[in-house]
DNA sequence: TATGAATGAGTCTTCATTCAT
DNA sequence: AATGAATGAAGACTCATTCAT
């Protein structure tokens, strides 16, 4: 029967997720989840302690999913055309208001650290994001696509801006526009050097 | 008593801000506040009705409070100058763990958003910044001191690195290292022209 | 100043009166005059110990003011024509919506019971209203325009027939025509010895 | 568990109504019913939101519960029978003390005419059992038990006058000896035709 | 007298969590 | 495994009442 169960996990974890992106993180409750489920109280119990572990699993199993972008690029793209392809991807993400679960994450984020919890595996998610783009604006500049000093310093400052627009996103609101403006700053910088 | 109650109001928010700073916002209760500020629980409601219009007015008094780096800048100093103070503000900022009010106000703001309450007065706050930081480039081009082609991306894009520098503050920690290597780097690229 | 206390203590008794008229007796608080009088929280209390105090201080001033029918007719008035009027009175008050207390009252003279407190004022008002009555009926009876065995009987049922309605329209609502039909039932009950 | 639940309800009914029969409806809390019933304070609003839906529960409950004295007379009883045990059976329930709801359900019913919410299903309660009154008094007058000009005048002079019983009853208090001549006097005006 | 800030008790209401079935 | 009734702790909120000014 674990295969049963399995599969209610799943069905708990996939409308949590619903959830979770329409309420943040603090604001949900058990008994939202529950109610949501249409499972019943003592149910939920069983597969997880608390909202935190729902959530948590929610992140863990978006990432396995997260297809990603740099892995499925084939050989005969440049890195322009692979950049391109990942800020196309940020701004699908961001313009997403269904689904979206990153002020959830934000909230949970904030919750853990002021507990002194670390967030390890966001923090390393955010570095190998950071290597990966270095790598890839590396590549960039030797095939004379990019002009760049400092990739690694590029690739921070970039993934520091999608950040700042998650964050306008979840709060100010934001329009395709102002994310076009801001993505095609940082292409025009990066091939500032062909003038 | 108007004087007295003024001066018992001000206490409240100052003694609520260090909550604000320790806890976010949601997690704060009245009877944080109240147990805080040691008073009783209905003295508290004399003056404000729910935490949010406690952080509201703390909000606002920061706002008015925080005396202007561009403003208080005099005719001597350089548009580089200028912009030094600002970006090292910013970073004394991003490291005072104590009295940091970011994440309780992002806490918020995602709040508001997600009931559909609108955070002009933040958002505004948000495109004056962009716009002092603008004519600031501007200024720097003008007299040689900088170099850039679009002085309102770059503002947009300082900014924006400076959101997701308070996020990355707030969940997973950021080390002063962190923060000095996003500020040279923004500095580099205006300076870039120089080479 | 002691004149100016009485009018201040007079000021607060009839804005009490729209108070209670609208809210019944239970649901008034101190607070609730406080605010109608828009004097102070402590003032109120130099006056009125508690919503009880000022009810029954409304009461007894409405007593003395009521100007009695009974005492009011003229010798050239017959038994007819003052029960018709005092009739007509009832009716009046029944129908008034504002300023009508009747609903207030009752709750109160529920709670006072319900607490084993007498109400010998408000039983003596009934007892003495019933007195009047039947010898207004005796009155009748003797110069021949009433036909009725039992005066006292037919003086108290028109009395519970009064509190009958009364309580009609403090809760189910009642229309002037309901009225109408129960006080020309008793007229003509009297009036019957004729045919 | 749904005829576990079922008993819970119908104890917590039980015991409610005692609550409500001593105290009135506005005096009562969700905390006095609580403390009643010796459950918890959550346990109670699992079954209820409030205290008004619970004298409307149990309000509706008694309503079908009280079994009619008409529908239960026999063919073998007179009208004048019939009218005797149904005035003798308000008198018992004007006599109860324990167990009497009617100030409770004045008071509920007070506060929802205060709040312009009909009370349809009380009013309704009224006119029936006026029409109940009206028929059996018909049927007097037709076998020359009874002697009556307008049937449905008297009918309602009943009624009224037992509400003013009750108000009576809840108020100054009444003794038997007070109820019995009201409803002597009732009974004296249907059978005055005999003389 | 008069004010209104302050207190604290009392109630409401919601949930996390447990547990018998 | 699953259910949902039950508990109790926690927090919100409102007022009666007091008291320094």
């Amino acid at each position: 029967m674990s295969d049963k169960a399995a599969r209610k996990k799943q069905l708990i974890l996939d409308t949590a997720k619903k959830v979770f992106a329409e309420k943040g993180f603090k604001d949900v409750t058990m008994k939202d989840i529950v109610e949501a489920c249409k499972i019943s109280r003592g149910g939920l119990y069983i597969y997880f302690e608390n909202t935190e572990q729902i959530l948590e699993e929610i992140i863990e199993h978006e990432a396995t999913q997260r297809d990603d972008v740099f892995s499925r690029s084939r050989k005969d793209c440049t890195a322009g055309d692979i950049l391109a392809i990942f800020l196309k991807e940020q701004k699908k993400e961001l313009l997403s208001t269904k689904d979206n679960l990153s002020v959830a994450i934000y909230e949970y984020l904030f919750w853990k650290h002021s507990r002194n919890e670390s967030c390890k595996r966001e923090q390393d998610r955010f570095s190998s994001a950071v290597d990966v783009l270095t790598h890839l604006i590396e590549n960039g500049v030797e095939n004379g696509e990019f002009y760049c000093d400092d990739p690694e310093g590029a690739a921070r400052n970039i993934m520091y801006v999608i950040e700042g627009l998650k964050i306008a996103s979840g709060t100010y609101g934001i329009t395709s526009q102002d994310i076009d403006n801001e993505l095609l700053y940082i292409m025009s910088g990066l091939l500032a050097g062909d003038e």
